[in-house]
DNA sequence: TTGTGTGAATCCCTTCACAGCG
DNA sequence: CGCTGTGAAGGGATTCACACAA
């Protein structure tokens, strides 16, 4: 049904249903593309053209229904329905993600923490026990875990990987800095602050001798 | 000298200084944009013309030197020194960003931590000690401080941009979940963990009822 | 009149193809 | 030869502009 969409139009949407909710209206209020456009980097006609991939659910001379589109944009996303996640390191990002607020708050239920470190295993983390890595393909298997989120060191990510999608998670959210080896049918989001931190290097090099 | 360049292109010269170092090979030695471009994303053609909007630093029917090209990527990035960057917000996300071992090794040197919490104030963080919210003007003019993390919940977020970016800091990597405000010569990296999750789903949720 | 939906035009990034240098 | 550097070609995403519906 849906053409090709390319990853930037995905980022605006995920966008948009932010805008959304701080939006401080009604759901049956209406939102113009204007308006949308404004909150984020963006412009009218490409918030229309974004929507316009996935249906026309706009009235013309109104805008927007706030709820009909949020609605429609969490199917779009995929985020109509709670996603089961594994947490694989247990470290500092592990824990950091662990408690962020947005996480559970948008439909991501962490549902296994799983670390190398004799330490660490058996510890309470809220209604979870931290399990060694020889459970991982049990619990995914057990617990229906369709996301990974992997917050473990380089040379231990691989592996890892290969794991997890062999017992059947169907994505991958990946810390470590190095380009997982997985099937094309497994998708993989990088998290690499290193790369963003050089981004700000370069704007602001470039910014001073520029102009 | 350079002419506009985009940030993919930026993403991807990040990413030929990173294979450069896991190539496991001298730095006299050389390597061809193919090589290159395998360790990437990315095509042969691609590195060459990334490379070729900052000069011409290859030998034709040999390659690029490692030691030179690596050199090169870091003066283009805006590596090639440290950066010192201040820590606002010493909660998870600041903990873990802080305990990030590729941080110093890459050259940003964390030279403040910040927090509102009076529980952390006074709180020892290696050499550091955690200050609180009203030192940050005199922070950053004293120290130096070029770049700030701002790991903060967003009602606090939009607050301490303007006040660091009135002190003098150049450039500010986000993670509060919102936009930034701030004077378009203060580029602002966004790490935005949901998006990603979303783009996740969103590449699982079409991969299954598209094919 | 207002604001959507969408072909057409534009712009920009990527890929191609090859000249040219080592 | 081998591989870079780069104009030219190609493809995709954004922007424009306007018909049309409420």
């Amino acid at each position: 049904m849906t053409r090709r969409i390319p990853a930037s139009t995905i980022r605006r949407l995920s966008h948009y249903l932010r805008s959304l909710e701080d939006l401080g209206r009604e759901g049956g209020e209406t939102v113009s593309s204007e308006e949308l456009a404004n909150r984020g980097q963006t412009t009218a006609a490409q918030v229309r053209k974004d929507l316009s991939h996935f249906g026309s659910f706009g009235k013309r001379g109104l805008g927007y229904r706030i709820d009909e589109l949020r609605e429609r944009l969490r199917q779009i996303l995929g985020v109509d329905r709670v996603w089961k996640v594994a947490l694989v390191g247990a470290g500092r990002i592990g824990s950091a993600l662990f408690e962020y607020p947005a996480f559970e708050s948008r439909g991501y239920e962490c549902v296994a923490i799983v670390d190398s470190d004799p330490q660490k295993i058996g510890a309470r983390w809220g209604e979870l026990t931290v399990q060694g890595p020889d459970e991982i393909e049990r619990l995914v298997a057990e617990l229906g875990v369709e996301l990974v989120i992997l917050a473990v060191p380089a040379q231990a990510a691989q592996d890892i990987a290969t794991r997890v999608v062999r017992a059947g998670v169907k994505g991958i959210l990946n810390f470590a800095p190095i380009r997982l080896k997985v099937p094309p049918t497994v998708p993989v989001e990088d998290v690499n602050l290193v790369m963003q931190l050089e981004a700000l290097s370069f704007a602001i090099t470039q910014h001073g001798s520029g102009a």
